[in-house]
DNA sequence: AGTTTATTTCAGTAGTCATCGAAATAATTC
DNA sequence: GAATTATTTCGATGACTACTGAAATAAACT
C-alpha cells in the first residue's frame, strides 16, 4: 500500500460515523450488509450513510453492489490489512520485540466456509 | 481501546505530516528522535511540527521527554497495536480465514482478550 | 400506469483544520 | 549576561468536511 492510499483509508476511518460503519461491516463479513440495515442499526440519516458510504468506498475500505432495490456493502479485509501493514512497516527496525500485535485473533475456527467476494 | 480514544488516533493519523512523522517514529523504535531530527527528515517548518506532533500526543500516540534544549518524540506501540486491535474487533464474526494480517511478525502472540463495547 | 420501498443527488451552511509569519520560552555556550 | 540553538505559542487566513432538507433515481408490487 502506498502513502495516499493509506491515508485515503485513515481520513475515511476518522470520522465517528464511518469508523461505526466500518466496524460493523467488518463484523458482519464478507457477506456484507444492505445500506437500510446499517442505516437502522446505527441510527444515521439515509442520506448522511450514502455520503459516509461513499467516502469509504472511494477509500477502497468497502464494496458494493445490489440486490434488487438494495445495496449491499461490505468491508475489503485486504484493504484493512494492507493499511494495518502500512503503519506498522518496519516496525521498531525489524526487532518487533515491543510491538506485540492483535490481530483478527480467533482462538480456534470451527469450519471457514469460503464465499466469493467483489 | 474505546472509541473516542480510537477515533482520536485515527483523526491523527489520517493527515500526511503526522502520518509521515508518525511512522518515521515507528522505525525509529522506543528511543525515539528529537524533534529537529523529525523537522529535518520530512522537511517540514519548526511551528507546524509542534502544531501536528502536539496533536499526536493527545491523540496518545507519541510521547515525549526532554533532553537538554531537545524534544525527543516516540511512538506509542502499545497505542498503536491498541488501534489495530479495535478495527479488527469481531473481524467476520470469528471466521478469521479472510482476515489474513500481516503486522510485524511477532515470534509468540499473547494471549487473546475479552473484547469492550461502547 | 401508479404506489411503495430503498437509496442517492443536490445546494446551502456551520464548524473544523493546516499552514504561515512573528514573537516567545527554554537550555546551552561564550 | 549576552548570544546561540531548539522548540513552542499566538493570531490570522484559506480550505475542507459533515450535516440537513428537499428532490430525484431505481426497483418491486398492485
Amino acid at each position: 500500500m502506498k502513502k495516499p492510499a493509506a491515508l485515503a483509508a485513515l481520513a475515511a476511518l476518522a470520522q465517528e460515523n464511518r469508523l461505526d460503519v466500518f466496524r460493523l461491516l467488518v463484523e458482519a463479513g464478507p457477506d456484507g450488509l444492505p445500506a437500510g440495515s446499517v442505516a437502522g442499526a446505527l441510527k444515521v440519516a439515509p442520506n448522511t450513510l450514502t455520503f459516509h458510504l461513499d467516502r469509504l468506498r472511494e477509500a477502497g475500505l468497502v464494496t458494493v453492489r445490489r440486490d434488487g432495490r438494495q445495496m449491499i456493502y461490505a468491508a475489503r479485509f485486504d484493504r484493512m490489512n494492507a493499511l494495518i501493514g502500512y503503519l506498522t512497516e518496519n516496525c521498531c527496525q525489524g526487532r518487533a520485540a515491543q510491538c506485540a500485535p492483535a490481530v483478527c485473533k480467533p482462538s480456534e475456527l470451527p469450519a471457514p466456509r469460503q464465499k466469493e467476494h467483489v
